[in-house]
RNA sequence: GCGAAAGUGGCGGAAUUUGGUAGACGCGCUGGACUUAGGAUCCAGUCCUUCGCCGGGUGGGGGUUCAAAUCCCCCCUUUCGCACCA
């Protein structure tokens, strides 16, 4: 209907043709006149945080980056025009190894591939309009920024946070560097996929473990974060409860200390087993053909890849030292083993062996011969057999052939067994973690340096807060080498030791990049402050984070750091509260038409800029959001824009011709009013989409909000109503719910309806909750479950009139003849259900 | 292997929060109208089966219920996470 008078150009309406490239070139330029994006310092209002993860820019921004913005976008307008403070900020992770590849390939400084990236990237967003606060941008390469890095790190220092040790690292032999756990996936790097190494070296760690506890726990104040990555977060610190015991080796009286989660297997232990890498090895003083044949085992192990290792799970292997442990519940004796499948960096570093009743165990004893005794019965009317014993059993039971502990169960067991040991000082109660300390420095050029020297006479010096920042100094040569390039500039490692004046070095290595993402959303609230890395005051009335947006990818790196520097910083006095984030989106990727994954690296990569100079910015943000809802992984094809863009330039910009300019007040509801049955019907349902719109944004589900304006635009008939204040509330209603999506085209029709103020200065439509539900309502009538018919009736009629209503249905009573009712069933205003037989 | 989530038309996806008329909205497709023509626009149709009624239908099988896409159990598939954590 209201379309054939679009197309005919019906008399006195002069169609207009939605010119967006005018339309989007005019208000980019009113808005930057206005300065429409410039957030307060502090909010007057309510305020609201919005932030996207900020990107690594290595090279233009693709069609997956303005997938992520344009949903950021859509929740900052939209909490804008909800009359709120938005602070909605961007910047750049500049720091990173792809820098340096660069510069060994290309031949170009990290620091000039890095801003000319940031330069292009920038160039294409801000071409897309999203609303930046420009002026807040930051750069985490520059020394204004990464000053503030350094003095976290000092901060961390201070506190005993971030400390050397000697350990066993992931080493990348391609990148010759090390690399954090969380940076290793599927026992290979996460840049550059090559299998990575042991070896032991000295590394600077950020002692995250002192908040393992915290970081578990307060996950259940995260009531707005996915359950996946809540999950995958409590899988990853991996906190179990058991006790140590202390093991006693028997040559020199030594106590060997093991982790155990089943203590009620204590009288099951038939050998102990030593990680090969573990220090307790050393100690051991192995003799003779043993000493040697451990050894050899030792290199053995340390040559095979982390990758080799995880896929020979299951295949267990080890030698005996030649050495015994005592038990400290019955005195047994026991050999002491070597075993890869024993961790040096969990636990103890060994532990006690229950082949009856633990996997592992029982493959290793099965193929070394060594002794299995079952000390857990399933219960009174189970007996397991050795014989035929194809697996440990592992669950709880009952203890048996464990002396005065016999027929104790389960976590009683558990509790009695630690309790004895406890008491008679062998043992005592543990919480181990699967988290291990944050490894932080990196052997590579282009990172925030470390400040600290290292005096002969001193130690470990700090650099001196007005010191910082330590700059990067240039350097010619980034070929990796094994050690950082800064150990080969004299001038900036010779530095007289700020405590005693000696001469001393500077330490050599920087910072893994993930230390500057750590905090950088609390830079945005400050961004400018040359004293302090942010204004204590200005990031209380800004944070926490009201919704932050980003991939999955990061549910074990960064969003477990940027949890643990929050919760640092608020010790150390510089925030209020527990979490950085309230709110976590994990967004959908955009793949291309093939389903790969838009990269640099994958080599295809699609820039919006194209289809945004073609099809408009706001046609192409209304695909996006159409699509599929933005945590869902899209493949990007521009047939997606048909649909959208028919419902644009045909449907939904026209209807401003309709407008008769009555510049109602937007305040008032018509419920009460006198209006036909068109007039009613289009009312109540213009109050139902603002409710689904509103509800839609703040569920994130934009396709659905789209799906309900077509309605609306599909069953509004300017024609039928004769109440022009009506239709021109309507009209203004429709552009202020589709401006977070579409804002250069509902600016437009804002203005082209009269108005003088912006659609986003506030202006959020409130529904009429009077007018949700029409006085008529269609009631399915259902026969045993299934629908046979369906009757109209005034809302709130009584059941009774209902079931005459529907027995009056020729079609139900056809079903009704000769049956008998047993029972009905009836929901309000919605269905009858008639059970008969 | 272990853990988690998810399987709905030819396609993207609604309805799952609260069990209550499955397939909203869009694409595509089919037919028609207007046109010299149209990949423009409009109208009608489009889960399967059927001329129509009837019947069937949300990965497969079972169950709970007056009523199941939705809740429970088993199986299959896909995706993601963890990969010897004692």
């Amino acid at each position: 209907m209201f379309g054939r008078l679009v197309a005919k150009g019906k008399a006195g309406i002069k169609i207009m043709k939605y010119n967006f490239k005018e339309i989007e070139a005019k208000w980019q330029k009113t808005w930057q006149e206005q300065k429409l994006y410039k957030t307060p310092d502090y909010p007057k209002k309510d305020k609201y945080y919005v932030l996207v993860m900020f990107p690594y820019p290595s090279g233009d921004i693709h069609m997956g980056h303005f997938r992520n913005y344009i949903i950021g976008d859509a929740i900052a307008r939209y909490q804008k025009m909800l009359g709120k403070d938005v602070l909605h900020p961007f910047g750049w992770d500049a720091f990173g190894l792809p820098a340096e590849r660069a510069a060994i390939q290309r031949g170009l400084h990290p620091a000039e591939w890095t801003l000319k990236n940031i330069g292009i990237s920038r160039s294409t967003l801000q071409k897309t309009e999203i609303s930046y606060d420009w002026s807040r941008e930051i750069i985490s390469c520059n020394p204004d920024y990464y000053k503030w890095t350094q003095w976290m790190f000092l901060r961390l220092f201070e506190h005993g946070l971030a400390y050397r040790k000697k350990g066993w690292v992931n080493w990348c032999p391609e990148d010759k560097t090390v690399l954090a756990n969380e940076q290793v996936v599927n026992g290979a790097c996460e840049r550059c996929h090559t299998p990575v190494v042991k070896k032991e070296q000295e590394q600077w760690y950020f002692k995250i473990t002192d908040y393992a506890d915290r970081l578990a726990d307060d996950l259940d104040k995260l009531k707005d974060w996915p359950e996946n990555v809540k999950t995958i977060q409590r899988e990853w610190i991996g906190r179990s409860a058991g006790a140590e015991i202390d093991f006693i080796i028997k040559e020199t009286g030594e106590k060997l200390p093991i982790f155990t989660t089943r203590p009620d297997t204590i009288f099951g232990v038939t050998y102990m087993a030593i990680a090969p890498e573990s220090p307790l090895l050393d100690r051991l003083n192995i003799e003779g053909d043993f000493k040697q044949r451990a050894e050899a085992y030792k290199q053995q192990v340390l040559m095979r890849s982390e990758i080799d290792r995880a896929s020979t799970v299951g295949e267990k292997d080890g030698v005996f030292t030649g050495k015994y442990a005592i038990n400290p519940f019955n005195g047994k004796e026991i050999q002491l083993w070597v075993a890869d499948y024993v961790l040096a960096g969990y636990g103890t570093g060994a532990v006690m062996a229950v082949p009856a009743h633990d996997s592992r165990d029982f493959l290793f004893a099965k193929k070394y011969n060594l002794p299995i005794e079952v000390v857990i019965q399933p219960d009174k009317n189970t007996k397991l057999n050795l014989a035929t014993m194809e697996d440990a059993y592992t669950e709880y039971g009952i203890m048996v052939n464990s002396g005065e502990f016999n027929e104790l169960v389960g976590e009683d067991a558990i509790m009695k067994v630690t309790q004895f040991a406890e008491q008679k000082g062998i043992g005592r109660k543990k919480i181990n973690y699967k988290l291990r300390d944050w490894l932080i420095s990196r052997q590579r050029y282009w990172g925030a340096p470390i400040p600290i020297i290292h005096c002969p006479q001193c130690g470990l010096v700090a650099v001196p807060d007005k010191d910082i920042p330590v700059i990067l100094p240039n350097v010619q040569n980034f070929l990796p080498k094994g050690r950082s390039p800064l150990a080969d500039v004299p001038e900036y490692m010779n530095v007289n030791c700020p405590k005693c004046g000696s001469t001393a070095q500077r330490d050599p290595d920087t910072m893994d990049t993930f230390v500057c993402s750590s905090w950088y959303y609390l830079r945005y609230v400050d961004p400018h402050n040359d004293n302090i890395p942010f204004d204590k005051d200005k990031a209380s009335a800004w944070l926490p984070i009201d919704k932050y947006i980003g991939g999955i990818s990061h549910a074990t790196g960064h969003l477990m750091y940027f949890r643990f520097f929050y919760k640092f910083l608020r010790d150390i006095g510089w925030l209020k509260d527990d979490e950085p984030a309230l709110s976590l989106f994990n967004l959908g990727m955009v793949m291309d038409a093939n389903g790969e994954l838009m990269s640099k690296s994958a080599g295809n990569v699609v820039s919006p800029i194209d289809l945004l100079e073609r099809r408009g910015i706001d046609i192409t943000r209304l695909s996006m959001f159409f699509t599929a809802p933005a945590d869902r992984q899209i493949s990007w094809s521009n047939d997606y824009i048909v649909g959208v863009e028919k419902f644009i330039t045909n449907r939904f910009y026209p209807i401003i011709e309709f407008y008769r300019g009555t510049n109602p007040d937007l305040k008032k509801y018509f419920r009460q009013m006198n209006l036909d049955k068109y007039e009613k019907d289009i009312y109540i349902k213009l109050n139902q989409t603002i409710k689904r719109v509103n509800d839609d944004y703040n569920y994130m589900q934009f396709n659905t909000a789209i799906s309900s304006l077509m309605e609306l635009v599909r069953d509004y008939e300017s024609p039928k109503i004769s109440n022009n204040d009506l239709n021109d509330y309507l009209i203004l209603k429709s552009i202020l719910l589709i401006a977070p999506m579409a804002p250069h085209l509902a600016e437009e029709m804002w203005q082209k309806c009269g108005r003088k103020d912006s659609v986003f200065d506030g202006n959020w439509p409130d529904y009429d909750k009077n007018a949700l539900q029409f006085d008529l309502v269609n009631i399915a009538v259902q026969i045993n479950g299934k629908v046979r018919g369906e009757i109209q009736a005034v809302r709130d009629i009584s059941e009774a009139e209902v079931l005459e209503k529907a027995r009056s249905e020729p079609k139900v009573a056809e079903y009704l003849k000769g049956k008998e009712i047993i029972k009905k069933i009836y929901v309000a205003n919605k269905l009858i259900n008639i059970v008969i037989k």
